[in-house]
DNA sequence: CTAAACTCTATAGTAACTATAGAGTCAATG
DNA sequence: CATTGACTCTATAGTTACTATAGAGTTTAG
């Protein structure tokens, strides 16, 4: 198949599988007598697998590494666990930092009420007194 | 001051300031003979309630509105409130998003347990049956 | 046979900076 | 007084994972 069915068929568009060509998450693929890209099912299982990956928010580099050890299949998999357990920290992290985050935003939104002029408005106010 | 000396009080880098101004958040200073950027109180203090809003998350266009709205008093605040509103809607989606994902990351986490070959790895396992 | 739909490569843009190169400025030291 | 080190200047490239675009070639339907 062509690079526009396979993108219909994974729900990626065509310049990311492109893009994934070029960043080597997938395979250089054969091409036909116009230069263009073939594609077979094997292509798209692989594909598949990056798009999974990538909706867990893992980076292309955790990817390609996940990929590589798929190919050797007698390694240990500490490696994975690895991996994932660093990015649950991360994730993590980031969840906790943004929730903090929005309990500053809502003790903020409480300080100013409609109809008032910027002079008198507590959000600004607030956000100019430079306590951090 | 110098732009060194104002980094250092505000915590800002030198780069992040030049780029401010550049950006159009802080104002075009004068410069001393040997053109450099000169400042006083009034660029920390607007320099630190950029710092706040970034600590919030906020982007540069909406801190330049911001100040906008700063510089003309007489003006209602609703366009603050609105902005507030939806920034704390984007902050709490991206907290609902990533609290999802966490809870799939930890699924699979259970799933290899250490010194097994790659082939047996619940992980990769999961990850490779392709059904998002 | 031609027009539409598809594909190709290469390049620029996104956000908010950081990092670097190469050159100039300034204060203090030998 | 020359020089060294710390600082500053501008301009440019790099970061991430793509998207968007230009300009050219290919394929397919009518």
């Amino acid at each position: 198949m062509k690079i526009g069915e396979l993108a219909k068929l994974t729900g990626c568009s065509v310049q990311a599988i492109r893009y994934y060509e070029k960043e080597k998450l997938l395979p250089s693929t054969r091409r036909s007598e116009g230069n263009f890209r073939l594609y077979d099912e094997a292509s798209a299982e692989q594909l598949l697998f990056i798009k999974l990956c990538r909706s867990l928010d893992l980076g292309l580099p955790e990817i390609r590494q996940l990929l590589a050890l798929k190919r050797s299949p007698g390694a240990q998999c500490d490696e994975v666990n690895h991996m994932m357990e660093a990015h649950i920290q991360l994730v993590d992290a980031r969840i906790r930092e943004l929730t903090q985050l929005n309990e500053q935003l809502k003790a903020l939104r409480g300080q100013c009420s409609n109809q008032r002029t910027v002079e008198q408005c507590g959000i600004l106010q607030t956000l100019s007194s430079n306590k951090s």
